[in-house]
DNA sequence: GATGAATGAGCCTTCATTCAT
DNA sequence: GATGAATGAAGGCTCATTCAT
């Protein structure tokens, strides 16, 4: 139950230098391959060749995240990955951390810019599982391959089980704070269970729609949900005032 | 290219029957290895072999679901996996036909059962997901299985697109039936569509979990959300009456 | 020279060879499968079945001459093959057996029904080669195959080694009397060597061509060669008067 | 389909190297095997496999031709095979196509050598067949593998057709030369024909024998038959003058 | 006699890992 | 640091053979 801070830390530090190294960009396959430069600093390899895991498994599964793959996909050479991640299981588990994190950040930054008031707290966080940062259709794909693989289950609560736990309890005291300022007659555990599990599912929906579903499609199905657990603060449109 | 030929030995003829006589009990894991009896009709053999296939694939994931896997699990040579179902692929694709099927029949069955009243029928299709056949630790962690499985996605859809397809309409065919009876100024669409997710999300979570989730503990969190939807009929309970 | 996508094509393929496999009657190929009577003779049965083996191993090569497809092509069930062949190698060796005798015979009678004269009877060897009962396209390949495969030069030697030399030394006392006959100042067996290497490269030939060679072709390039060694009995289209 | 994930074994490690160092002459075939350096050049290797493939396939046949066996000729590990050819198939065109160049240069490089002459000229194509670099026992078998195999025919197409053609044609114009200057009363292109099938019969005959065809018997016998058809150009023992 | 389910050895192929350069 | 040749374990598939019915 530990959060790890190790990982978790490198794992920050790798996010922010990508951010910093995605001068080369977009284009869905090799560009990456053309532009990579000789000699990159170690941190950035890294990050390089995650983010190619994350490409590769969202196109191909679980099952064929094949190292040559990743390699080709970052351009670089085939032992290069054993080089940097000692083994495929250390690569997929450092993914897993770096996905991780990258969502934790993601609504806590959501949330740290939120107004004071519960209410629009709990938009923010609802809000930021479908910005469009982490809300790719690639990043979807490959956070259900990891939900998916039952190999994958003991990494994935060594990664994300704290962060999970963090992101349910704040959730609930949201719901908490927000049933006791309105009055509510129902039990907010229950809702932020029931909120949390709905934004689970549309995750998954919009994976495994044949047509990718649309981020707004799904955010208005929560917040209808929500605004009929909390009429006086929520309409179909999300947040009133 | 396969330029095989094998002419083949005739050696070790005897020994094997012994062998079979003996090695009953080397198996660990499935009552159903003892029990398999040396020639079984057709159907019987394809049901054995998907069941195990379910089996493994829960426990092994999909990556790890290998036929010599789902062989043993049944008590059976490899061999004869290819001869039932042609090749892997067919095993697995038979297998979501059939767990398709399954789920399809359930909640069909549960509808046929239910009162007539649309606040019945839906109460019925959202309890037959939390019934006790359909909703174990094993069925749903296969599930996620192909859910989460990139390779999976296209068989996915050729056998579960239009029973799923059938059940959205379905649901939001009540839907619209108990906003219009109960004069709820909420969008029957949004509604049908917010259920559905979360419904799925349930299912996902229920894997997902470190500790194996409780079936009531889901189903009260959508009853939860449909008696926020539709106080006249629904309660935190269940349907009213 | 086929990278090969493993999930695409050829899996389906596999899949409708499985189905076809089960659902017995829509053989496309032979009218044997459909006429086949319940009860046969037991020599009638063994015949049937190799030629059903030089079908199969004409159409697709030695290396896959599988005991199944021979089944099939005769419209039988797949036990039966091992039950009156023993082995697969016996199948085969049979099946060589066969084939030799039938051109041995061949050319017999076509000696026996010959003019009394030697190149009346050279004649006759040398078309009895061409004769389209022995020529088929069919028959032609699996001698081929029987050639070309090395693990069956022992048991083409067993079951052909005889006949081949006594064809050889028939061939060769021809050509003796023809020379001494006409005063032809060439070595006989020089000779007789000449044309059989001819007759055997015009079968191999045969089949090697991309279009089918025609008989009436191969024919005329061997009587050109006789024409060329006895002038004085043969011209361009073979036996003189 | 091959939904595999390996995440391997990091065990015997220094086992391997101790191994490796030890068993360097527990192959009793190759000389190759001892010789084999740890790393070559791509070409290097590729031609060693090749060579490698027709030695196999001239001892074993094209059924029996497995890369295990074809690595073990090496002394390379089967993994190799499928590093530098992608597949069986790859592999078995690259052999032929080598074969079909070599033979196509052994007879190109006698024509640029031979005299002016058509007669000469001729001569030196005939007597190509029977060098001893091409004409060995382990090529020619390996040639009729590839002749006998049903599913070798399109390979061999692609890869020889067009030398073929070439091949025949140069064979024809020759002909038609020398009948042209003798003022014979052939049809040279029956007789091209003719030599054509008889110098594959040759070639045939010297592997289905039990015992190894002499290659002078050969060539005797061909040039008894050009003798015939061009006496004032060619006797027995070949070229006159 | 005949059928077809069942077995298992052997094959091709993939791919994580190692290591010489 | 980086590359890519090389290894070998493991998986899917084929098919000769066996045998209960």
């Amino acid at each position: 139950m530990a959060p790890r801070d190790r990982i978790g830390g490198r794992v920050k530090d790798r996010i922010r230098q990508h951010r910093r190294e995605v001068a080369h960009m977009d284009d869905d396959r090799g560009g990456a391959a053309a532009k990579a430069p000789r000699k990159l600093s170690r941190e950035a390899r890294r990050v390089q060749l995650i983010e190619s895991t994350i490409e590769v498994m969202a196109r191909n599964g679980y099952a064929r995240t094949t190292l040559t793959e990743v390699a080709r996909q970052a351009g670089l050479s085939h032992g290069l990955v054993n080089f940097h991640f000692a083994s495929k299981e250390g690569l997929l588990a450092e993914t897993l951390a770096y996905l991780a994190e990258e969502y934790r950040r993601n609504w806590e930054t959501a949330l740290a810019r939120a107004p004071a008031s519960p209410a629009a707290r709990l938009d923010a966080m609802i809000r930021a599982d479908f910005e469009p940062s982490i809300c790719t259709p690639t990043r979807l794909s490959a956070w259900c391959s990891f939900w998916g693989e039952a190999q994958a289950r003991p990494v994935y609560q060594e990664n994300c089980g704290a962060n999970d736990d963090l992101y349910n309890s704040t959730l609930e005291q949201l719901c908490r704070e927000i049933t006791a300022e309105g009055g509510y007659p129902v039990d907010p555990v229950l809702i932020g269970r029931g909120l949390r599990v709905m934004l689970e599912g549309a995750w998954l929906e919009m994976m495994t729609m044949s047509r990718p579903y649309e981020r707004e499609v799904g955010l208005r199905a929560i917040h209808a949900c929500v605004a009929a657990f909390f009429p006086k603060h929520f309409d179909a449109d999300g947040l009133i005032g």
